[in-house]
Parts: structure tokens; sequence; C-alpha cells
DNA sequence: TGCAGGTTGTTAGCCTGTTCACAGTCTCCG
DNA sequence: CGGAGACTGTGAACAGGCTAACAACCTGCA
């Protein structure tokens, strides 16, 4: 069993169908390494694929007229991005880049489309994925129609919490280093606003930054100051929400 | 053919099920006459069923902690909504109210998953019709990150157009009737700003306010000056973007 | 027909967050 | 291990949008 076909039948979306389905899939499937930085594809290009992340991670973002990123969604490894192209032929809306050296799994839109349609399982995964993807999008409209800077990134941090967060002795630790500038970007503000935003809840007590890296002290009591609920944290290994692996290792 | 018949076999999602699934799905589902501002659901309760509007129109929403309506989207007769019901068993997270009178036909998500287990087709539809509102709400956070109150009104109106309006000899006339407050809530903002803006607009001459009806005249300099894409409005009759109705009168 | 409630118009003052400009710090790669 | 480039910190000046407070206006229905 090849890299590919181990990373397909560990995926949530896949690992149902039987072995000949699978093995046809990864005939088709074409591997794509890209380096950090690395465009995966742009607004007007034709959505002709879909994309599995083996190893890396991926941001979706559009761009303003002013130049600015507004960040949609960070896809890590064993998601699925682009899942859109199967709705129909409309072309990308936003750009997909690497944020690090990543490995995707790039599969055909007609392949799975033709899938779909023979394996009920699997149109209704995918169903479930965009549904719960358009779940969360919903969320963030809301938290940020309304609500002042803070609140928004009070808001960011929990959701990270809840997605790469690790319970450790003092409080929550975010499994992530994204840059104040990747944070504006989320919940479209400034770097200098986060940069102070972050300070005061420093001083406040509310989390610290050690090496770069985000400890939340008072997770109920945040949540609680900006109306949501709290975030579960998976205890000791980083967890995925939207798609928790199965044990084992890649061969 | 009774009613409730009649509009299964002519929504968009069933109008392909075969006429005993219809049947069936006729049995199961219960009628249900809202006034307006009478609310069909709301967030904690239990989501066991989705809706199809048969007459008037639904707004979704949430309600801040400051008591301001966030609006996540108007639902127009022939419309689906409550579909998120489908993908777990995840209480509501807004509410439903209806905006006029209304008639709405509640199909049990029980049967409505069978179907689509047993129904590719369905699935599909579903999955489509799930989709394409995310488009539409990545479109919208797009429009709200980074952007100022006047572009996101701009941005609402074009929208609008492209849903609602009808080409007249003197421009693109929206045939819906939306207070200011109703807009600021769509996009984020308060009633006094939305008037001022609006005049501002009709100072300029990008639009003309009849009767309480929206005209706008230079729908293309409008696109252009929010970095949008013109929208495409149909010639005579109002018509829908996601669920065009086929010919013929109800009963 | 006549009011009551919802809708629009307008302004002054305030406050949050942006822009701009620069200094200090980290970190990773050559 | 050293420096270049990215990242963080800070403050002054400005502006967009919100709050609050009224006035005038429609309009639907009793």
């Amino acid at each position: 069993m090849d890299e590919r076909l181990w990373y397909l039948k560990n995926s949530e979306l896949f690992e149902r169908l039987d072995e000949a389905v699978i093995a046809r899939l990864e005939r088709e499937a074409r591997y794509r390494k890209i380096a950090r930085g690395g465009v995966v594809y742009m607004p007007q290009e034709a959505a002709d694929s879909v994309y599995l992340v083996l190893t890396g991670r991926v941001k979706l973002f559009h761009i303003t007229p002013e130049g600015k990123q507004a960040v949609l969604a960070l896809i890590d490894a064993g998601e699925l991005f682009g899942e859109l192209a199967l709705l129909d032929g409309t072309p990308r809306e936003e750009y997909a880049e690497a944020m690090e050296s990543s490995s995707l799994l790039r599969l055909p839109r007609e392949i799975v489309r033709d899938l779909m349609a023979s394996q009920p399982d699997l149109a209704l995964g995918v169903t479930r994925l965009v549904g719960l993807r358009r779940r969360r999008i919903e969320r963030r409209l809301k938290s940020l129609l309304f609500r002042s800077n803070r609140d928004r990134l009070v808001g960011l941090l929990l959701e990270l919490a809840e997605k790469y967060g690790k319970r450790r002795a003092d409080g929550v630790e975010l499994g992530v280093r994204l840059s104040h500038q990747d944070l504006a970007s989320i919940i479209g503000s400034t770097r200098e606003t986060v940069t102070v935003v972050l300070n005061e809840l420093r001083n406040e007590g509310s989390l610290t930054i050690e090496r770069r890296r985000v400890i939340l002290k008072q997770v109920a009591s945040l949540a609680r100051s900006v109306d949501v609920a709290v975030p579960e944290i998976a205890p000791a290994p980083s967890p995925r929400a939207e798609s928790p692996r199965p044990a084992g290792q890649p061969p």
C-alpha cells in the first residue's frame, strides 16, 4: 500500500469506500508538493479538482482591493479543501496558499462526482463536510458583525483553542504559531491593533505568551465574556475538530 | 393533487423524485402557518426538521448580547431553510422568524435523511444547496472584512439587485421593501448610518427612491467601485437566484 | 378618518480603531 | 554564528462610524 493510498484510506471522507473504489481514486489522484508560500490555486482559475492535505497547512483567503488578505479558513493535514468545485463549474473565488511546505493529493472533480453518484455514503460525507464548514463560517459572521476588535480576537483565540489547543497544568496552550498579522487577517483588523489587544489580555492575566506560543488561562470566563460556548479541549495530543485521524502512521 | 404536493413537486430540490416518494414526503410533512413576526424556531431548540417556504418570507438571524440582530439570510417562497439539521443532531444556532405572514411545510429530519440515502439525486441536491449558500456567505464575509460601511451597503444593494431586481427603463428596481434597520442588520451597521449613506448615494445620482422602492441607476459602475462582479438582472418578472420556480400556479 | 407605531431624517460629540512612522527583537538560514 | 528579514512594540494624529436625542413623516387598520 503506497503512501497516497494510505492517506485516502485514513481520511474521514473516503475511509468507508471499498478497496476497489479507493484504488480507482488513487489511480486518478495526482501528488503535488508545494513550498511555503506556494500558490495552489487562485481566483478565476477553473475549479476542476479538490485537494486533500497530506502534510503541512494551507490558507484560503481573498485579497481586498487595497491588497489586504481576508482569511476564510486554515486547512490542516488530513483535511480536504476546494470542495466547492464539486457543486458546479464556477471558477475559484479565493486563493489557496501553503503556509508551510506541504504535500497535497489532487483529486479530479469528475471522478469524485461520479463516485458521489454511486456511493451514497460519500455524497452524505461531502454534504456533511460542506455543511460543517458553513456552520463554522456562519458563526464567524456572527462574531464579526457588531463586535469590537477585542471580542473578535478573543473569539478567534477560543476557536483556535478548540481546534489546536492542548490542556496543560497552567492553562490551554494553542499549538499554532500565527503572527499578529495572520490573526489580524482572520478577524478583519490590523497588525498593530492585534498587538495592543493581545498585550492588554496578557496584562489582565487572561493569557501568557511563552516562546511565541499563547497559553489561555481563563478559557471559561473568556468564553462567557464574548457570549460563546466554552470550547472543548482534548487532553493530551493535538486534536482536529473536523476530521479526527484514526490511529496509525503513514508508511 | 393537493396544495402541499404541488409545492413539493415544484421545488427544485424535490421535483425529480418519483411520485411515490413525493407522496411519502407529503404524508409526513406538516403544514404550518405563521403570522408576521412569528418565530419558527430559536437557538438551543432541537433541529428535528427542515422547512420549505410555501408563501411569504423568513429571516434567519442571530442576536448579539446587546440585543442587535445579525441577519444570516432571507428565505423566499420556494426555498428551503433549516437544512443544517440534516447534518447531525446539533441544536439550532439561529432564530427563524416570519417577515410577513407565511406558510411553511415542515419536513421531519429523519424522513429526508432516509430519502437522501436512497436517492442520490436528492443527496446531491442538498449538497448543492448547502454549498451554494456557503459560497454566498463566504462572499459576504469577504465584503465585511476591511470594507467601509458605504461599500458594504453598496455590495448589499447589488446582491439584492441580483436576487430581486427588475430591469426598467430608468435602471434596476429592487423588488423588496426592507427598512433601513433591516439593511443595517445585514451589513452589521446602524440604522442612522444606513439612512445617511443611502441619501449620499441618492445625491450622487447612483440611485433614486420612489415610494419606498430603491432604483439603482449605475449598476455597473457601482459594482466596479466595490470590486464585485456585475450582477445579472433578469428582464421582466421577479427572478430568484437559488431556486427558479417552474411555470404554473398553485391550485 | 384618525391616531399609534413604525420608519426616516439630522446633528453634535465621542470613541474605537486605522494609518503612519520608527525602534527594538527574534529567528532562521547561509 | 552573524546578519537580513520578518515580527513585535508604541505613540501621535486622524477619521469613520456609533450613541443619543429629537423631529417629522408615512401608513395600516380600528
